[in-house]
RNA sequence: GCCGCGGUGGCGGAAUUGGUAGACGCGCAGGAUUCAGGAUCCUGUCCCCGCAAUGCGGGGGUGUGGGUUCGAGUCCCACCCGCGGCACCA
């Protein structure tokens, strides 16, 4: 018998499918309903696809192929995040350009996707880095611009001196280094654009838990955007020579601020910078001294590795003191740089007795211990003020608090918020941990931000919104969306003073292409490589007419990934013949009301917060805007995990084991390889790779085609056919649809495995079980969405039908078939199986079934004479509970 | 420290969600075929014990200890271990 000769095979099929062009994406309608299928776009890198961006595309390819076969409109897409700093970074050291190495490595990419079988519509395939893409990039840019959600301010970002670049803080890893380079890096002031996500905050709070995402990735979102309620206290500052006249601070806990014995402040505090100057005489030329070395080494500190003896707190005394807003006390002003300055208002009041930083702090600088909340037991008795040997963190009851002293604590986090209230001491405050998203990079490879800057417009303070377009679009907005207007507004009037003599391009400048460069090294001083093109960066104020300076800095990778899966479901002849984006992007809009949201879109976890967390942002943003038809991009999501080396740990080229899917294919297949990495756990579990269970599958995959290749197992004739067999086949049916909408991929092939078991094991006569070619069919449609080139080979080759399985129907299951005709029932004697029973399915009344099984020897054996009782759950389980 | 996920044979894992624990695959052992095999096929394979031993019977068993239940891998309580994330968030 012929061998599978999978290389010729595959090969043969790959170019069929595409002559063919059966993964187009067709046109949804009523019996045709439309199913978005996505899986995380990848990085074109050098290396070309690894054995983990085999197994998450494998499991996006098994559901695209299955709800194509069970009727659907399936769209499935593939393109290319190809903007960023690893082709630019392999660019300099290769001395050649982004703009060379990316196709290349598309290319590779492309060539590696088709020999894995995925069924991609090529046709809506574009890359990040197209102009015909990122103009549209910028354009949504410009949008976010005019809604007054970006701003630009000078902010210390970190910076990496090895790679000459700025950094989001999200590259920085833990020990202080950059993730990609893992040299140390340091904090640089650089003007910066920012997106005003936290405006946003509550949005995506809101829509997060109707989404039917893994809990665990929710809850890391949740988390991440950081919602706190609580309380604002004003603490005042009675120094006439002071210009802070106050101190905010936020808690949680106003139930303890009777127990406030300090406040702390961050060393980035305001106040801070203001007793620091020279000029400001508040404090002695020695105490000045102390407090400014304090703070420069806390602000190096953040820059270094923090280690586990930077543990312990440091802070120092200003000398100062502000007034509690309650007792009227002097309470003591320190500085400590476990205080964040970028959380809440760089503040907090000290309350040593409930709080466990606090009272380690305050023992370590002797600072009073004042007890306000005891545990609601010891409230009844007498509060005991013997000395603490920990914070008391708990709810309780309030002592030592004035008017409000036995008050519960929750009673008097309300009633003490309200009085700080009704006398302007504090108000009700939500806090965020979530910070604004610095989106600008001094990189070359990115797209150019579509911004352009006038100093004397600047200086006469003119703003977007000061100008005839500006007004009219926000006259528009106002007309159209009143809400949307007054949050619009509000932003507008937060972010104007940083933005004056920013102008947008206008659309017809779209695309502001990257300008081809010698040099697009990084600079060194912190700037863009684009900053020193002095023709490109020249250029006419929009407003003036005069001498102004376009934008150099670039976005980062996020941008072109936060709305690639729109760009999908738009149509795929999309040419812009006109210049005003506005209407081409609403033309648009009918494609987008027919996909989005997307169905299934599956990832590594490692994605759980940023990219996930800037698309939910950016399409909140365009939602109320009216730009796209739902406020959620990703209706369902589903995580891959992780392929090791077979040694457990992280393929990697300096550990010398990684496994190559080019040769992988080679040797075993393509199809062995997918239905391998879909077998081996189940998907969102990480797997270690085994050369060994590949040949298990490679050997599974063979047999199918023995199996169909010889005359034992099939019939033409209906009457040869094996029924347990044909009922074993629609189980299997039943069971590995199921399996693929769960995602248990390893549990479908099993189902599969064991069924060729059966199948071609003898029958209780010795015989071959066979099965009429039209079941056979069956097995093999099943098998189709996991092992596409096999089933495929068989469908036309052996089965001489037209056209491809891969656009058959999927087999329907008889309902007959899946019900066992006899049932086989545990019977236990107190919850000990000691017997089981087969009943016909006819007969599984309670009374038929204990009656056979006090016949069976061994159930007499332990029942004896002795009462019982029986527990019987019907059809599955009998329990006869005996006394003893 | 906090949050999330997990702990089942020699290994990867399965278990209809409270109802016969170990499906399927790997590995291993024995056999067939072969000049040979790291090819293919068949048989066996959770551990321990007993017996009139190719069979039959008994006991134990899902990280540990307790609990609920006729019945627990699954539910509850306490603890141990591993992985991932966040890390002074007031």
């Amino acid at each position: 018998m012929k061998k599978f000769d999978f290389s010729r095979i595959e090969k043969k099929w790959q170019e069929v499918w595409e002559k063919e062009g059966i993964y187009r994406t067709p046109s949804p309608s009523k019996d045709k309903p439309k199913m978005y299928t996505l899986v995380m776009f990848p990085y074109p890198s050098g290396a070309g696809l690894h054995t983990g961006h085999v197994r998450v595309y494998t499991g996006g390819d098994v559901l695209a192929r299955f709800f194509r076969m069970k009727g659907y409109a399936v769209l499935n897409p593939m393109g290319w995040d190809a903007f960023g700093l690893p082709a630019e970074n392999r660019a300099i050291k290769e001395k050649t350009t982004p703009q060379k190495i990316v196709p290349k490595n598309i290319a590779n990419f492309k060539r590696q996707m088709k020999m894995l079988g995925f069924s991609y519509d090529w046709e809506r395939e574009f890359s990040t880095t197209d102009p015909e893409y990122y103009r549209f990039t910028q354009w949504l840019f410009i949008q976010f611009f005019k809604m007054g959600l970006l701003y630009k301010r000078e902010m210390p970002v970190y910076f990496c001196p090895s790679c000459k670049t700025g950094l989001a803080e999200e590259e920085v890893l833990e020990n202080g280094t950059h993730e990609r380079c893992g040299k140390p890096i340091i904090r640089k002031l650089l003007p910066q654009w920012l997106f005003k996500i936290t405006d946003y905050a509550e949005s995506l709070l809101e829509t997060l838990p109707p989404l039917d995402w893994p809990e665990g990735i929710k809850k890391m979102q949740e988390n991440w955007i950081g919602k706190s309620e609580g309380t604002e206290v004003k603490f005042q500052i009675p120094n006439p020579k002071l210009q802070t006249r106050e101190i905010k601070v936020f808690t949680t806990r106003v139930d303890t601020v009777f127990g406030v014995t300090a406040l702390v402040l961050a060393p980035e505090h305001p106040l801070v910078s203001e007793i620091l100057n020279p000029k400001s005489k508040i404090l002695t030329e020695e105490k000045r001294v102390e407090i400014k070395k304090y703070v420069e080494e806390a602000k190096k500190k953040l820059d270094l590795v923090r280690t586990d003896l930077s543990k312990e707190k440091t802070g120092v005394f200003t000398g100062l003191y502000a007034k509690h807003p309650l007792t009227g006390e002097k309470i003591p002003i320190w500085i400590a740089d476990y205080v964040l300055g970028f959380y809440g208002e760089g503040a907090v009041m000290l309350v040593p007795a409930h709080d466990e930083r606090d009272f380690e702090f305050a023992k370590k600088y002797g600072i009073p211990i004042k007890v306000v909340i005891v545990p609601e037991e010891s409230a009844k008795r007498k509060a005991q003020s013997a000395k603490l040997e920990e914070a008391f963190v708990e709810y309780g009851v309030l002592v030592n608090s004035g008017e409000f002293s036995g008050l519960r604590s929750k009673e008097a986090i309300e009633k003490i918020t309200k009085y700080l209230e009704e006398r302007s001491l504090g108000r009700r405050k939500t806090q965020y941990k979530l910070r604004d998203w610095i989106f600008s990079r001094q990189r070359y490879w990115g797209e150019p931000i579509p911004m352009v800057y006038c100093s004397s417009c600047a200086e006469k303070k003119i703003s977007f919104w000061d100008l005839k377009e500006g007004k009219e679009w926000l006259r528009e907005i106002e007309h159209n969306m009143p809400e949307v207007y007054k949050n619009i507004s509000r932003r507008i009037k937060e972010v104007k003073e940083d933005l004056y003599g920013w102008f947008p391009l206008k659309d017809e400048q779209l695309p502001l292409k990257l300008p081809e460069v010698e040099k697009y090294e990084p600079t060194g001083t912190g700037e863009s490589p684009l900053a020193a093109l002095k023709d490109w960066v020249e250029t006419k104020c929009p407003v003036c007419g005069g001498k102004a300076k376009r934008e150099t800095d670039t976005m980062p990778n996020w941008a072109g990934s936060c709305w690639y899966f729109l760009r999908f479901a738009q149509s795929s002849k999309f040419k812009v013949k006109s210049s005003k984006l506005e209407e081409v992007w609403q033309s648009e809009m009918k494609n987008l009301r027919v996909w989005m949201p997307v169905d299934w879109y599956l990832g590594g976890a490692e994605h759980a917060v940023l990219h996930l967390l800037y698309s939910r942002f950016w399409m909140h943003a365009l939602y109320d805007l009216g730009l796209v038809p739902v406020r959620e991009p990703f209706f369902r999501l589903r995580n891959v995990g992780m392929v090791l080396a077979e040694d457990g740990r992280k393929m990697s080229k300096s550990l010398g084991n990684v496994i190559n899917p080019d040769d992988v294919v080679a040797e075993f297949g393509a199809d062995s390889l997918r239905v391998y990495e879909m077998f081996m756990a189940p998907f969102d579990q990480e797997i270690a790779w085994s050369t060994a269970a590949l040949r298990g599958v490679s050997r599974f995959l063979n047999r199918v085609w023995q199996t169909f290749n010889s005359s034992d197992n099939l019939t033409e004739r209906q009457e040869e056919e094996d029924k347990e067999a044909v009922a074993k086949l629609h189980k299997t049916i039943d069971k590995v649809s199921r399996y693929i909408t769960d995602v248990k991929f390893n549990t479908a092939i099993a189902a599969m495995m064991e069924f060729l078991n059966f199948w071609t094991e003898k029958n209780a006569s010795e015989k071959p079980r066979r099965l009429h070619v039209d079941d056979a069919k069956k097995f093999l449609q099943i098998l189709a969405p996991f092992a596409p080139f096999l089933t495929e080979e068989i469908w036309r080759e052996v089965f001489k039908e037209k056209t491809s399985i891969h656009l058959s129907s999927w087999p329907s299951i008889k309902k007959e078939f899946l019900k066992e005709e006899v049932i086989t029932i545990p019977v236990q004697i107190n919850g000990r199986l000691r017997a089981t029973l087969r009943v016909s399915a006819d007969e599984l009344e309670e009374e038929r079934v204990v009656e056979k099984a006090l016949s069976l020897d061994k159930v007499k054996k332990y029942i004896s004479d002795r009462p019982y009782k029986v527990v019987y759950v019907k059809g599955k389980i009998l329990n006869f509970v005996v006394q003893s």
